[in-house]
DNA sequence: ACAACATATTAAATTATTATAATATGTAAA
DNA sequence: TTTACATATTATAATAATTTAATATGTTGT
């Protein structure tokens, strides 16, 4: 009872959140962020996005997925080929946005020793 | 030589890229990101912020060094008190969209089992 | 200066993420 | 149906992030 009252006073607290972080999560891997800044230029292949980023076919895989499974990217079969594209177009909004809060706060925007 | 110009073609490989995958980073974690949801209701110290997030003063003053460095928040000595704040409005903004997007993506963002 | 409280920092243990390498699945052309 | 190519999945090793616990620093009131 206590317990679960104080659970009520936590903002968020766990899932509802989570889904967020989850979210953000997606953009917080370099490999993962070029991908996105990719795919905002056009449709590409699992290779073509292999070869652009000089990453392993593996490794753009499971980030893909990951991808997938935040909701930024969805694809479809082309023969040989799987192409994926940005499933929201206001993606490119979030990161512009991104953009100008970075680039307008870089005084205060230190190098991060622990992460 | 011809590894500088590979590098060339990778678009935005290693440095600028990593920079926003920090930021982004930021928001990633769901301890951080409730931080960021209370300090966008006002100001807040962090003794607040530990009973508010029922975490430890230890995990609450690291996560506001972390988002600090990432430029989400600023701080000010009020006494015995840090008070620390948002400092750039815009952020409330990024997160609006982030609700969006996933709210509208809800059918492609399956719960992630790798992350 | 001392005591009490608030916050920051640190080190070590735990846990999560990523890269690598190998293999499996799927598609299409011969 | 066999072969070649494209993509996905998996296991493991390497690395990074997080939690926990302890301690250090800093501020205020006595």
């Amino acid at each position: 009872m206590i317990d679960v009252e104080l659970d009520l006073m936590i903002p968020d607290a766990g899932v509802q959140t989570g889904i967020y972080a989850k979210f953000f999560h997606g953009l917080s891997n370099p490999t993962r962020l070029r991908i996105v800044e990719t795919l905002l230029d056009g449709e590409r292949s699992v290779s073509q996005l292999v070869q652009t980023l000089g990453a392993t076919q593996s490794q753009v895989s499971n980030q893909l997925a990951c991808l997938k499974w935040c909701g930024y990217v969805t694809s479809r079969q082309d023969g040989k080929y799987v192409l994926y594209r940005i499933s929201d177009s206001r993606v490119r909004t979030l990161l512009q946005l991104a953009r100008e809060i970075v680039a307008d706060n870089a005084e205060h925007i230190q190098c991060c020793t622990r992460m």
